[in-house]
RNA sequence: GGAGCGGUAGUUCAGCUGGUUAGAAUACCGGCCUGUCACGCCGGGGGUCGCGGGUUCAAGUCCCGUCCGCUCCGCCA
């Protein structure tokens, strides 16, 4: 039985008996000695065996790297001349009195000494030799203590902790869903997951007020850094409290997750933001305010010059002239870095990167360094270097295009300018992005932005129907540095409201009962308003952290194209499972 | 669906405008070393250059296709 980890040694008495079990991470033979190095998940610590062990090492020839042993000895301090004076590490080593094989090992195919840096590929390969890595065991360790206190947290808010089905039932829009066919419903289909959202509807209605669960859900979508296909939420939702009270019992929450397991006091209250100033001034509807390097509308200022690709869009209803300001950037961006960054925008449908470098805000255009300023007024040029408040060494980007484009583009682009330049440092900026519209047009079909389940703020049918895209949904989104890491809202609780949203999305009766009549009728038996929010705890822990990647704080993560290297899945299903289910597959993928 | 980058020894990489038998480091194996901690020294084994086709006297290198990994766009209520 285990009795110690490495690094409870550091804070043992001397000459203390103790039992240790890990890895041997290396092995030296000198001097009739042994040297071992033992690694568990906590650390590294020296065990030395004496020659008077003798026929102990009968066995011990077999002993090499990675062979996992048991060690029974005392722990002692090192004398003063063997300790290496460069590394923290090295003060007490364990001599040993009795040490056995447990088993042993192959080569491990990849270094996990943390030397070299080893692929993803690989390591994902060899995931559970990359997990003994400290680097990735702390990750996880970390994990742990999080979910820890996110429970605490509820627990003691009187949250009930409940499980809901992962085979259910697909709901229309949002993701694509995952598929399970039944054998016993021959041509039927579960679906996994997207969230539990209309199970923890359904908790509410059965008077469970306070409900959280921390839950895999699954979205089969193309992946990114920060996207799985599984991935893991924090789902919570109440009954009876208003947007309001919902969103300071969420940010306390991670106000004290973060003061607990960092040290770092985020602002009280969380600033709040519309989503049309989001993505007026950041370009985006999960801002990061860790830079601060706002988009400025320029549309009036450039509506008549005689230069189309400014004054198009600076008259186009939907389109938009905006500038972003690089301070002292006029100097550090080459010629060659202008070239890349209108590529980079050119991916976000900019067909073009107008810049400026402003030379001398006192001498008029002659202060301006562009190909761009021949199209300018001095009286013109003085305003916007105004409106951007442009100093001398300044470099001003220009987007002018679909209003999208610009938003895309010039919030894209200040997020990599930052980047490039080092303007990001270590600040935690969290905020609520409320005031969502409750639809947007698609393709002239209404869309709810947050989910069809969403209560608006104008909960007068009439009034809904009258000016829908006018219309705001009391949704909210948790932000952090650019990250958006939780969303929710306080939902619909009467079922005429639900059939007006459900009838503005164009779902007929027929649809919305084969769907979710299950939730429709509920809504007739006396549903509490209600209201909730699910965190994606992979993103928190990845940004507590600090990884880059959200598949670093997840143990077996897929890659991106939505396979496991380990498993080898997805796999193909033998014929005799294929005909139990009735499936036939047609197109044979190689 | 689209764009970019990558795929060469167990691992991390180098390999130029195509030209002898494809290299280094590390790991591994053998030997030496009486306190190692990225130990050191001597020796050794190890390659389908992702895969398929093409151009060429000659392809790791050029071209086409394809698969895989990563990043991004689309997609992700």
């Amino acid at each position: 039985m285990r009795t110690h980890y490495c690094a409870d040694l550091m804070s043992v008495d001397a000459d203390t008996s103790i039992t240790l079990a890990g890895w041997v991470h290396r092995r030296r033979d000198l001097g009739g000695l042994i040297f071992l190095q033992i690694r568990d998940r906590s650390g590294l610590v020296q065990v030395t065996v004496e020659p008077d062990m003798g026929e102990v090492f009968a066995q011990a020839d077999q002993l090499r790297s990675e062979y996992v042993v048991k060690v029974v000895g005392k722990v002692r301090q090192r004398p003063e001349s063997m300790i290496n004076k460069d590394m923290a590490t090295g003060t007490i080593e364990v001599v040993a009195s009795e040490i056995s094989l447990l088993n042993k090992s192959e080569t491990p195919a990849i270094l996990i000494d943390g030397k070299e840096e080893v692929s993803e590929e690989t390591r994902l390969k060899y995931r559970y030799l990359d997990l003994r890595r400290p680097e990735m065991t702390e990750k996880f360790m970390f994990r742990t203590k999080v979910t820890q206190a996110l429970r605490k947290y509820l627990d003691a808010k009187g949250f009930l902790d409940m499980e809901t089905p992962i085979l259910t039932k697909a709901t229309p829009e949002g993701a694509r869903d995952y598929l399970v066919p039944s054998r016993t419903h021959k041509g039927s289909f579960f679906a996994l997951p997207q969230s539990p959202q209309l199970f923890k509807q359904l908790l509410m209605m059965s008077g469970f007020d306070r409900y959280y669960q921390i839950v895999r859900c699954f979205r089969d979508e193309d992946l990114r850094a920060d996207r799985q296909p599984e991935f893991t939420q924090l789902d919570i939702e109440t009954s009876f409290l208003s947007e309001n009270e919902i969103m300071d019992l969420m940010e306390n929450m991670i106000r004290d997750l973060f003061k607990d397991m960092l040290s770092v006091e985020l602002p009280n209250p969380f600033p709040r933001m519309p989503y049309s100033e989001a993505m007026e001034t950041y370009g985006s509807d999960k801002p990061d305010l860790r830079v601060d390097m706002p988009i400025h509308t320029v549309d009036d200022l450039l509506k008549d010059l005689d230069f189309k690709v400014f004054s198009g869009p600076a008259n186009d209803e939907n389109g938009r002239v905006a500038v972003i300001n690089l301070k002292g950037g006029a100097e550090k961006v080459s010629r060659k870095m202008i070239d890349e960054y209108t590529k980079f925008v050119g991916v976000y449908g900019a067909k073009g990167l107008a810049f400026i470098k402003v030379n001398d805000v006192t001498a008029g255009l002659d202060g301006l360094q562009s190909p761009i300023v021949k199209f300018l007024t001095a009286d013109i040029a003085q305003k916007l270097l105004e409106r951007v408040n442009a100093e001398n060494g300044d470099m001003l980007f220009f987007g002018a295009d679909s209003w999208k484009v610009v938003c895309d583009a010039l919030g894209a682009l200040r997020l990599k300018l930052a980047n490039d330049f080092e303007l990001l440092g270590n600040q935690w900026k969290p905020l609520w992005v409320v005031d969502f519209p409750m639809f947007e047009e698609e393709d002239g079909q209404l869309q709810a932005l947050h989910h069809p389940f969403t209560s608006p703020k104008e909960i007068d049918p009439e009034a809904l129907r009258a000016a829908p895209t006018k219309t705001l949904s009391k949704a909210y989104d948790m932000v952090l540095n650019g990250c958006e890491v939780g969303g929710g809202s306080v939902r619909i609780h009467n079922m005429e409201l639900q059939q007006t949203i459900f009838d503005i999305l164009g779902i007929e009766k027929q649809e919305a009962e084969e769907k979710f009549g299950f939730l429709l009728d509920a809504l007739k038996f006396g549903c509490p308003p209600h209201g909730g929010i699910a965190f994606g705890l992979d993103r928190l822990v990845m940004l507590m952290v600090g990884a880059s990647s959200i598949r670093d704080v997840i143990a077996f993560p897929k890659t991106t194209t939505a396979a496991c290297p380990l498993t080898n899945a997805p796999s193909h299903a033998n014929a005799a499972q294929l005909a139990e289910l009735n499936i036939a597959v047609v197109a044979k993928e190689k």
